[in-house]
RNA sequence: CGGGGCGUAGCGCAGCUUGGUAGCGCGCAGCGUUCGGGACGCUGAGGUCCCGGGUUCAAAUCCCGGCGCCCCGACCA
């Protein structure tokens, strides 16, 4: 198949990748999405990560219902007023109507914070620390494979503590140590951290933290949350405990979730004209070997050799695949190959074995080397991390180069309306001032700085006084 | 909800103006030739033309009424 170019027509493209590489497909049900298995096994290999990060700073996974009883959403003011035109909601079930409809999560703080009223007497319960994966339903307007749909895949981590600070400290970590490490440690993305302003937050928060991905159409993408509830939940859950006063206190919360979503912005961040491009530590396959034959004697001997190097990368642990198919043609595979994001392609020929050597093409580079079968194997690892290391690097240079400092708000206007990236400039903190960029160029305020300075000097967008940096951009 | 468009083979579409045998490309099946960058030839399978009504000797095509989907304007991980 052919690829439309990305600089012409990304949606076109986005929509071809995620088809051709055999990724995820509509279903018949409205918004919602197929995942086909090897866009399953990338998202396992996204999970599998974030997992270790999540139990590796203290939290435990469990499992709350698909269902919440209705009068259960409506206690949060703010939270139901976010959620309700977004819910969906059952209102038959056993063959007659329910007396109490369910909700089907959208998020399920509703229903966790009121089993954890049940859960919390003594400042000796807490905190808890509490994470789970499931899917959830948001009747979303226009759905997209893997950024909007209508139902997705996320973990939810739902954390309660005794005090505001412990519960923040809490919401910044996870961010970081879990989210922001993951997406450039495995997937080799780069997003940018930040605080959410007070228009973007989520519904029943007191602060929102992001991390930012700028995409390669200079569209930035929310990739991860993580919020500081207070204890907004808590009063309306009536969470409460003794401290060790004596006094009655209600509990500090936080929540935080990555979704599918993250394999969009994979594939928008790295993907090229040929398609995929996954990074080794995340591919389900990290070095493809195809064979080249056309006689019975040359398929033997090829398919030999291919096998014991197979052998030998898959005893150094490297995911590997053997192509041996034999109903298609070797260019025909390299595309396909390709398209998939194979970090490391081996083609093997009677001529390469004539010369004891093998053509190894990588992924991030399309570089083509011919290189002697001696210890071929051995020398994989190094070139994985080295493409790991590459397309980091690729996505940094990517947007730095695609982030602009604007000296006139005209200058900004145009960079946003091009959609050039990320514009960085003094903001005054006012919403009307927000809106009225949101109305002339379509772009947002991405995020505010993880660390929160004073900004001196005039706002780029009013021209008021500033009082923070912000970061405005088009988003997904 | 306001404006525009579309519904015909698994997918993408032509045919409709001017009613008369259901078509094309891709994919799929069989056979043969191919095989170092997306192969080719021959043969073949596959259809409630979105649904319901009307006009007519005859409707994918014309008329009426439904239903569904897509794009553009406000939400969203």
């Amino acid at each position: 198949m052919a690829l439309p170019t990305q600089s012409t027509n990304f949606p076109a493209w986005y929509q071809a990748v995620v088809k051709g590489a055999d990724l995820a497909e509509n279903s018949l049900a409205r918004g919602c999405m197929v995942v086909k298995p090897y866009g399953w096994a990338i998202w396992e290999g996204i999970q599998a990560a974030m997992d270790e990060r999540i139990k590796a700073t203290g939290h435990q996974n469990l499992q709350f219902p698909l269902f919440i009883p209705y009068r259960l959403l409506e206690r949060e003011a703010e939270h139901v007023e976010g959620f309700k035109p977004e819910v969906a909601v059952v209102t038959h079930a056993g063959g007659e109507e329910l007396e109490e409809p369910l909700v089907v999560r959208p998020t399920s703080e509703t229903i966790i914070w009121d089993t954890y009223s049940r859960w919390v007497q003594s400042w000796r319960d807490l905190p808890l620390l509490y994470n789970q994966w499931c899917n959830v339903v948001r009747w979303e307007m226009h759905p997209r494979l893997f950024l909007r749909t209508t139902e997705f895949y996320w973990q939810e981590g739902h954390t309660a503590h005794a005090t505001a600070d412990e519960a923040m400290t809490e919401q910044r970590r996870m961010l970081v140590e879990a989210y922001q490490d993951v997406c450039e440690r495995v997937l080799a993305l780069d997003v940018r951290p930040g605080h959410k302003t007070e228009s973007e937050r989520f519904p029943g928060a007191d602060d929102s933290m992001t991390i930012e991905a700028l995409m390669r159409d200079g569209k930035a993408l929310q990739a991860g949350t993580s919020h500081y509830l207070g204890q907004n939940f808590a009063k309306a859950y009536n969470v409460r405990f003794q401290n060790r006063e004596g006094e009655l206190e209600y509990a500090y919360a936080t929540s935080w979730g990555v979704s599918t979503r993250l394999v969009g912005g994979l594939i928008m961040q790295h993907g090229d004209d040929r398609g995929l491009r996954l990074p080794p530590a995340l591919a389900p396959y990290q070095v493809v070997v195809v064979p080249i034959f056309r006689t019975d004697d040359e398929r033997v001997r090829v398919l030999e050799a291919a096998g014991r190097l197979t052998g030998d990368l898959a005893a150094l642990g490297l995911r590997t695949r053997l192509d041996d198919r034999e109903d298609h043609r070797p260019g025909f595979k390299f595309n396909e190959w390709e398209l998939k994001g194979v970090p490391l392609r081996v083609e093997l020929g009677p001529r390469d074995l004539d010369a004891e050597q093998a053509v190894v093409v990588r992924r991030d580079t399309l570089e083509k080397a011919t290189k002697p079968l001696g210890d071929l194997a051995g020398s994989f690892p190094a070139l994985l991390e080295d493409i790991q290391r590459t397309l980091r690097e690729q996505a940094v240079a990517f947007t730095d180069a695609h982030t602009l400092r604007p000296s006139s708000y005209e200058e900004m206007r145009s960079f946003l309306e091009a959609s050039g990236g990320f514009a960085v400039g003094p903001w005054c903190g006012r919403a009307d001032c927000e809106a009225q960029v949101k109305e002339d160029t379509k772009a947002t305020i991405r995020f505010l700085p993880l660390d929160l300075e004073d900004a001196a000097g005039p706002c780029v967008a009013c021209g008021d006084s500033a009082i923070v940096e912000a970061t405005w951009a088009r988003a997904y």
